[in-house]
DNA sequence: ATCACAGTTCATTCGAAAATGAAGTATATC
DNA sequence: GATATACTTCATTTTCGAATGAACTGTGAT
């Protein structure tokens, strides 16, 4: 065990495949060119070290025509790229860096079945300073107000509530370091989304793109500019 | 964001340090000269290479007379080491090695507050296998059977269905890739099992070991030969 | 058929950083 | 005090693998 993650440690070690790594994050496939310029090296370059990713089991290719698309071969890389976050120098907590103020959300995804990244953990925000969520004792709770908001948008929260699995609780978000719901009611309202084309899901990954109805639709109900 | 993650991925991908970090996974603190041995080079060359990690914020240093103990500065440290493991090939799932029939459970230690690693892995298949607990829809819950085994244990399972958190629940193993156990009633397990001298604590680590007592319980109870 | 583009291969160069050697500080043991 | 041990510092060497240059394969467009 201790040489595999010698090996993998190295792999990702390389500043070069690192960039590439993190591109990929987007969700995406990517084309060696693309990976090059976004890494700002040549194309044997490139080459080499995608060659050594494919090897290593993290990516995967696509040949369409003369390009070569490389994206994750499989999505629990993304997580564990994601956990690896955790690494990095912990931010000081208690005074918030307010630098950006309306900075449009880039990060966009799914964690399983919900919403994640900043637009979940933004959305999560709009839910609990609506009053449609509170918190008692850490837990999310859905309030009476809430009960409606869902009920109007087409979601039955009784009808979730009866389901085995958990109803509403949080998850932390890895890149975010903040919570975003999960369960049987964050389910229902990423299917809600994607459904009313506010979202779309991009080839096969765990990316998100927002439709310009979205964009509309989350500064409605959520007060969030993308 | 990418350049600190470029950095984060070059403190942890030389070989050295990935022995170092891995070696500090079995919980405790560790001198300089024992993880030059581990790793099998010079004083000095460990030396530099502790001082680049401590640097990076990964390790913290307690010095105790004329020696330094090394160990992770917080504890998602090792569980984002731990979902590296992720990103090494998956193992072909359709065949079980069964080279080490009965290799003694190494890996010991606490995830949040209930018992993970291959003992935490042991023991919810014991459970499953005694039908303590079962599985409904890929949910664990507790049989008529288990609520007389852990009320036998001292453990009333009433008491803790009625909190507030979640009672039983899986939760994923990133180093076994396996599920154990968590919730109020695993957590009840753990602390039942410190209580009885069955683990201890190793300086304040997340690292537990087995004392001869509990070697004996752990085979009364679970089958389990540690 | 010809040219441009996308990507690869291989031999070679180059450089950053890992390892080494020698010397120094601090603590413990006799 | 004298000596051994634990660890560090710094100047120097060495090494490994990233980057480069040149040449090649395969696809697509004209």
């Amino acid at each position: 065990m201790d040489t595999r993650f010698n090996e993998i440690a190295a792999v990702i070690g390389d500043p070069t495949r690192a960039t590439i790594l993190w591109t990929l994050m987007e969700g995406r496939a990517f084309t060696a060119t693309e990976l090059a310029l976004e890494a700002e090296t040549s194309p044997q370059n490139i080459s080499m070290h995608l060659h050594k990713l494919v090897q290593a089991g993290l990516l995967s290719v696509e040949s369409q025509g003369r390009h070569k698309y490389y994206r994750f071969s499989r999505k629990e890389i993304a997580y564990a790229l994601e956990g690896m976050t955790l690494l990095l120098p912990r931010p000081d907590q208690t005074r918030q860096r307010h630098d950006e103020p309306d900075q449009p959300i880039r990060q966009c995804r799914t964690c399983y079945d919900h919403l994640a990244g900043k637009l979940g953990v933004g959305v999560t925000e709009s839910l609990l300073k609506q009053k449609i969520i509170s918190l008692k004792d850490q837990e999310p709770v859905l309030t009476r107000r809430g009960m409606k908001w869902f009920s109007d948008l087409g979601i039955e929260p009784r009808a979730l509530m009866e389901q085995r699995r958990s109803f509403l609780r949080t998850c932390l978000d890895w890149s975010e370091r903040k919570h975003h719901i999960a369960g049987s009611l964050a389910a229902a309202l990423l299917n809600h989304m994607l459904a009313g084309d506010w979202l779309r899901r991009t080839g096969g990954s765990r990316a998100l793109v927002v439709t310009s109805r979205g964009r509309k639709e989350f500064y409605e109900h959520f007060r969030i500019t993308i």
